[in-house]
DNA sequence: CTATCATGTGTTATCGATAACAACTATCGC
DNA sequence: GCGATAGTTGTTATCGATAACACATGATAG
């Protein structure tokens, strides 16, 4: 890419032209009242005669006035921020979280403040850090895995904690989310009572995806309980799981288990890899091996032939944690506080072509 | 999804025994010094004893004290924010612009403040008013459409103003991007120089993509300097398109053109949708019709057959307009503000296997 | 040995809004 | 016609930090 710096002297003046911004105070003097009472018009549900409203509001206009809310909030003691954690915007299951969340907060005056972990929990630890800084009146995170120390700083924090995508054993105080172990292990279930037995386990590398390890362990769980004692796990890639490292793992799960007639893979853009995979080479699916997803990303519907999956509500269970920490942020407000909730978001699986 | 409240004495017992949260006072006085000097451990740069910072950092800790920035920043003037409008979270090219954003800003202190604009200039303005009542000290909008009103709240913010993902023609002041209808041209013409002659293309209904209307005009443009003079364009499914509105596109598409040859579609996830349906059709792509995307999703790269797209380094212009802000806002922390830049990412026709 | 300077810390005055309370003006009912 | 009440506006005191300046103290140079 090149720079094409332009002198452009229309926006120099500007620059140059540039006086300080206008403050409440100058909008009270231009239409006549006290800064209270700009403050008031600017509000909706205060008091205040129609005729000085309109007086205030075309006096803000005329100066181009924007409202301070960093000054607002310091008196006020409400910032209007939320803080979300998620693994990652790439992906577009937290993508569907951030938008229920952004939808359930539209029209309330709150603003999100988004934060991208990395699908580590230390990352994590220093957003939350920062993310309190900014005084949120609720803080949503992804999964219930925190270092001590972000813990701490979450318990500490004054504000509703709301953990989502997991069912942590001791949650801090709100959850929202469901058993992604459960959902793996039904996953198994649907693929055994179709027939198949030598089925394999395709995932990350690590355990730094909390909720891809509680898959893996959902498969293991089910897979022996069906009596099918021989797990084929299939570790490869760092998240966030790609669908190009769906098409390796699956190379490689053929070369060790030859045998294999299923596999679960743990997101539906690695299924969706290993599809094509095997379209490449050539192979029928689900004939020579049938292929399931997680998590309903659109692609898995759309796609020849369509991917069996587990679609797991990723945007109710933003929507619902917004919800939840409307209700938390308004018992705060009136020092009601609500008592901790679980939220148990549905899923579901959705047998398509592939098994 | 089921409710499911549980009493949970132990969350309610923390909330009853909550303190006002420490401030600044409470740490100063644990440590002996004054809040000045607090403020000063707690910020790099500053001169300060070593002991002193060390006593003070424990006194921290010791309290659990977490610095307000709200505070901090009304008497500094500086936020630490940066407002960035997106059209849409779900869509991974924009996702991709907020990561380069999001790196670029990483270390720096900056927080992003991303918003979400449903690819409607409208909900655009109202953006940008909320977002400049947080003080952003830049701000970064998609397009360089904008209502009126709008572009003047911009134009009179009295901060960098970044418009990305198109050349517009009177800038506000910054701009980050390429020009869609020349890239969309490319296309066309890689297409005919294949030998493709009918080739058809398809967008959503209406104009609130801009640059999805960039790209219908390039390609408008480029088929009649071919001398190629019926131009086939399906309009179709209102932004964000999605995959499945590809393939009802398709199916239009060859109802009314049956002679088509090729079809370019405004997105990788519309071609992709296309492509499934003509896989459901036991058509053969390139043979019976040839497609292109754009954008380079990961998709495109990854489906059987790989989709031709144009490659338009998303995350390039994130990063860009990331690093141009910074310099922009170092600028106005001297008082010498820079002047406007183009800077032109690159974009480049990805040849692959369905053309 | 003194003038100069760097370093570390405290003091005071804001930053720009809002909460809480006070005060004033109509309007109403009796 | 008068007190009560609702509605409207102003005054004062913060909210929690930081900038700017002042002021020690010890080190350094001539």
């Amino acid at each position: 890419m090149k720079a094409m710096p332009r002198s452009k002297s229309q926006a120099t003046s500007v620059v140059e032209k540039r006086t300080a911004a206008p403050t409440m105070t100058d909008v009270a003097l231009r239409a006549g009242v006290s800064t209270m009472t700009v403050s008031r018009a600017l509000k909706d549900g205060t008091s205040i005669a129609k005729e000085t409203r309109d007086r205030i509001i075309r006096a803000v206009e005329e100066l181009g006035y924007v409202l301070d809310q960093s000054a607002g909030s310091l008196s006020s003691k409400r910032t209007g921020f939320v803080a979300a954690l998620i693994p990652s915007i790439n992906n577009s299951n937290f993508a569907d979280t951030a938008r229920g969340l952004t939808d359930a907060l539209q029209g309330t005056g709150l603003q999100l403040l988004l934060g991208y972990t990395d699908y580590s929990v230390e990352k994590e630890e220093s957003l939350i850090e920062s993310m309190l800084r900014r005084r949120p009146e609720a803080i949503v995170v992804t999964g219930g895995r925190h270092t001590p120390r972000g813990r701490k700083l979450l318990q500490n924090s004054g504000i509703p904690v709301i953990e989502t995508w997991d069912l942590p054993k001791s949650p801090v105080h709100h959850v929202v989310g469901f058993s992604n172990a459960e959902a793996s292990a039904a996953l198994v279930r649907h693929l055994h009572g179709r027939g198949y037995r030598r089925i394999a386990f395709i995932g990350g590398t690590t355990n730094r995806d909390t909720r891809g390890a509680d898959r893996r362990a959902g498969y293991e769980t089910a897979m022996s309980a069906l009596g099918l004692t021989e797990s084929r796990v299939i570790s490869f890639g760092t998240p966030p799981i790609s669908m190009r490292q769906g098409g390796e793992a699956l190379v490689r799960l053929v070369e060790q288990w030859p045998e294999v007639e299923a596999a679960i893979c743990v997101s539906d853009l690695s299924a969706f890899g290993a599809l094509m995979e095997c379209h490449r080479r050539g192979w029928n699916v689900p004939g020579r091996i049938a292929l399931a997803g997680f998590g309903d990303f659109e692609i898995s519907g759309t796609c020849y032939p369509a991917i069996t999956t587990v679609g797991v509500h990723c945007y109710d269970i933003g929507n619902n944690a917004g919800e939840l920490l409307l209700r938390a942020i308004e018992g705060e407000r009136n020092a009601q506080p609500i008592a901790s909730e679980t939220i148990l978001t549905d899923y579901e699986v959705i047998v398509r072509e592939s098994t």
